[in-house]
DNA sequence: AAATCGTGGCA
DNA sequence: TTGCCAAGATT
């Protein structure tokens, strides 16, 4: 039997029953392999469930405001996803008429849509053989052709990319591309994989050569740089406090927080209280400021360490532009400020 | 072409 | 505790 027969037959086998394989309507695979991308399926899960209610139709995604849809995606990160997502449905109902793109080439167009999700609804929805390559299909490949060219290099990125190509089943490209993610999803995981029990174990050059803990390779270790926020949580008598959304370009776009002096290093109350960032916001005192953490919360993204302080600052009057605090859920916030939020309010 | 963009689970 | 990395895309 050839690779992909061996494959297919795993697969009937041991797929998991999940949403998005019981439809093929193309609104839907796009929504599930946008939340999906760099985002494990069980995390993903519930997301999905509470878009396709919200937003049955991409009509409905389309006219919604782009607030309700990122506090829908609150939690999940890659908050751009959302943008993208919002901006690509009223593209297809304002452009298209509300028709869906049924080809490769066209669903390249979408925002938020690169060569791997064009090529999975491509190829789940309309049957067309475009070779899926995300995480799953590199470790696959590489380990079952034992090839140590990085993952992510140029080179790399185009062997795998024609491998796959290859390797599909031109017959049923929709299986065979989810195939081989559940695959490298379930059994040719990155850590410990069970091989004893693997359909592949007398053809796989990276079990034969002893090479499954090392494969795939991937270069370059992202950089990791430091940075130091003070948010300043007002409380007027009234329980308004104020938020403000980060428009500029960079973590967190469109959302909101808390004001924030970001600062070069880890600052104290005596120096909080000397900055004019502080004034410009408050008139509060040094009797009227408490740190709610004792120590930093220490806030890890992909490539940035956090250093957070949240200064708890109780205001003698009603401030401009402040929101009730029973209103804060209705704001979509980094999940930071979320538990802040449901510590302190 | 390399950097940037979140969050959470796991060894 | 630390590092890896997950149905990647954009600039």
């Amino acid at each position: 039997m050839d690779f992909s027969k061996i494959l297919t037959k795993w697969y009937l086998q041991n797929k998991r029953d999940l949403p998005w394989r019981n439809t093929v309507n193309p609104y839907y695979i796009w929504l599930s392999e946008i939340i999906l991308q760099q985002t494990r399926v069980n995390q993903g899960l519930a997301y999905y469930e509470k878009f396709i209610v919200a937003f049955p139709t991409v009509f409905d995604l389309a006219k919604a405001d782009e607030n309700t849809i990122l506090n829908l995606w609150q939690g999940l990160g890659y908050y751009s996803r959302a943008r993208n997502l919002h901006f690509s449905a009223k593209y297809i109902v304002n452009e298209r008429d509300g028709k869906f793109p049924a080809t490769f080439k066209d669903l390249l167009k979408l925002k938020g849509v690169g060569d791997y999700t064009a090529s999975a609804i491509a190829s789940i929805c309309y049957n067309e053989p475009c070779a899926v390559v995300d995480g799953n299909v590199y470790r696959v490949l590489a380990r079952y052709y034992g090839i140590d060219i990085p993952i992510n290099s140029t080179e790399g990125i185009k062997l795998f990319k024609k491998l796959a190509q290859d390797l599909i089943d031109t017959n049923d490209p929709a299986t065979f591309n989810q195939a081989i993610m559940e695959f490298g999803a379930m059994q040719c995981k990155p850590k410990n994989p069970d091989c004893s029990i693997c359909p592949f174990q007398n053809s796989c050059i990276a079990k034969e050569e002893k090479m499954v803990e090392i494969l795939p390779i991937k270069d370059k270790k992202i950089k990791v740089t430091k940075r130091f926020f003070n948010y300043l949580v007002l409380i007027s008598p009234m329980d308004r406090t104020l938020l403000n959304q980060r428009k500029q370009k960079g973590i967190w776009r469109n959302l909101y927080q808390f004001p924030l002096i970001e600062t070069s290093k880890e600052i104290d109350i005596s120096e909080l209280i000397k900055m004019d960032e502080l004034h410009k916001i408050t008139n509060a005192s040094n009797n009227d400021i408490t740190l709610f953490n004792k120590k930093p919360i220490i806030h890890k993204l992909s490539h940035q360490h956090l250093s957070v302080n949240f200064w708890v600052i109780n205001s003698d009057k009603e401030m401009e532009n402040s929101i009730s605090i029973s209103d804060f859920d209705k704001y979509p916030v980094p999940i930071l400020i979320h538990n802040f939020a449901e510590a302190y309010f």
